[in-house]
DNA sequence: TAAAAACATAATAATCTTTGCATATATTAT
DNA sequence: ATAATATATGCAAAGATTATTATGTTTTTA
């Protein structure tokens, strides 16, 4: 399999509002569950269920402290994706002459936009 | 909104198989519809419903060349990310050191994984 | 030891995505 | 004009994802 495509399903898990933010805290440290019931304003549940879904991705993973489950960023690859998600550009990819050979070929249209 | 958030929406549209392969291709040169509709043996309606999505995003656009749909890529963000979709990482993050701090604070639990 | 706290799991319901198919449009060739 | 080629669109069926509700487990506290 060619790397971006396994990359593909770990894409998938981070594609989500609430995970994303679950990803974002952990960068900051280490955090359990509660705290994202609270700082998101979800239920407990589906506070899980996020998690586990992390969890089966090896995104997270989690000390026991008591009753408490401290999670904690374990994928490299993360922290550089949000990295990467605050970048900023100028501009657009300029636009390739027009018109370029496809496998097609080129018709003899009338090359507008 | 925070530009993690509005990148989520681009992520999402990009963690799909055969759009991910589309916008692959599209590093490499133009290419007109029916160059994917070979390439990744789908039906036609699925390219184009795909490149659709694409556009509205405004991820990629096009020339139009006689009949031929001459797409490019235009999101600067897309060449980036598959590049960083490629690297390899050689470990996880370490774990914490048992067990730091939440809001919650730490109970005291035996501290085991 | 009973109750409460923190979290997980399971089942279901609601929602969103994806695909397939039929059809429509635009352009070129005959 | 008519046919053929290239692509787009609309809609319904199938599939996947997400949130909700109920319940279970473990650990701590009273």
């Amino acid at each position: 399999m060619l790397p971006v495509e396994s990359r593909l399903e770990l894409l998938k898990v981070i594609a989500h509002p609430i995970r994303i933010k679950i990803l974002e805290d952990l960068t900051k440290g280490v955090k359990c569950v509660s705290d994202f019931e609270e700082a998101f304003d979800i239920s407990q549940p589906n506070v899980s269920q996020h998690l586990k879904l992390l969890r089966s991705h090896h995104v997270v993973d989690y000390f026991v402290d008591g009753r408490l489950k401290c999670y904690f960023l374990k994928e490299p690859f993360i922290p550089d994706l949000l990295e990467l998600l605050k970048k900023e550009y100028k501009r657009d990819i300029p636009a390739p002459a027009c018109c370029p050979v496809t496998k097609k070929g080129t018709y003899p249209g009338e090359r507008r936009r």
